[in-house]
DNA sequence: TTGCAATAGTTTCGACTCGCTACTATTTTT
DNA sequence: AAAAATAGTAGCGAGTCGAAACTATTGCAA
């Protein structure tokens, strides 16, 4: 048995706990999950197949929780202009409101000593990193640490779509992101 | 959008990649998820209600989990000797080596520096405690790191049940493990 | 350009999870 | 001895999930 079980084990025991959490009284785990991931991602990467991926399941199973939240009015759909096959999922208000709540994993995380959390952070990024990389997909990171990113002057740019950015994007979760 | 949001979505996120595995080919998560709790678990540990509770479910969820381990041969049922009600879910041979294989999300962890492995399980069972603490639920910590654990001789001996305990019984969890 | 392959999303089906409630059996309390 | 608490199970219904089939659109290549 060795330490790293154990700490396998705590990450999903962790996760399991949470995950009884109804967030508001109308929300399951899987949704749950989505809404966070739609609240941090850019305008490329809010397709169902962008979600499932990131959540490792299927288009089909994602396209049944994204049409369960557009029911509850937590997210629209938002078709594409370039592509009419895709379609974006965006937050509706009250979704921007319920992904802005606190969890309780939430509380949790921040009762770790402040010094410890980066390097949690850190520790669990690496692990992620090393399990999306086995899988060949990707991880999905964060737009501003990414090799395309550049700044033309004060504003944020992405060299891979040529495109110019909004400054609050550049800290969002950009599927294309490549370290 | 604090760090905190950050760090539980990573939590989520490794436990939701890593349960499409399906250990051998016919385990589900839930059961994954038992399974290895028993495999660290103590003899006054491993009853439908301790799983459960260990995991956050009820006890009937727990119930059949359990009967279907049993069908698939990993574990057996033994009934207490000294309550009738009460039973205890024991690993078969196979249920052994099934709980020994290292899944992909111990891999992960294995990736993440020597140094700051440490300070990952210290974080997470800090988070841990806290959130059980809120749940009004047990920790089931180690039983050496009990406040009744204490050793006669040689062998350890647990002061709460009077009871002198196996050598290795000392590192496995206990549901009335208190700090 | 036309046809074929690839891609995005949805739908449907079956297996399974999960929480809930009701129930039996046993133990504990009063 | 009766009542209450506890351990476990069974069955129901809602919902998750993955797989496969399907439609629509786009990309590629002859």
């Amino acid at each position: 048995m060795s330490k790293n079980t154990h700490i396998s084990q705590l990450i999903t025991r962790l996760a399991r706990l949470s995950a009884s959490e109804t967030w508001g009284g109308d929300l399951n785990p899987a949704q749950v999950s989505a809404l966070s991931y739609l609240s941090r991602a850019n305008r490329f990467s809010r397709s169902p197949s962008h979600v499932a991926e990131y959540l490792g399941t299927t288009r089909g199973t994602m396209s049944q929780t994204l049409k369960s939240l557009v029911g509850k009015g937590y997210v629209a759909e938002v078709s594409s202009e370039t592509d009419r096959r895709s379609i974006s999922y965006d937050l509706t208000p009250e979704g921007v409101r319920l992904a802005a709540r606190r969890g309780v994993l939430d509380d949790a995380v921040g009762s770790v000593p402040e010094r410890e959390r980066a390097i949690l952070h850190g520790a669990l990024s690496d692990a992620l990193r090393s399990l999306v990389a086995k899988n060949g997909g990707r991880s999905f990171g964060i737009c501003s640490t990414c090799r395309h990113h550049q700044r033309k002057g004060r504003t944020p740019y992405c060299g891979l779509l040529d495109l110019v950015l909004k400054p609050e994007e550049a800290l969002q979760i950009c599927r294309e992101q490549t370290s």
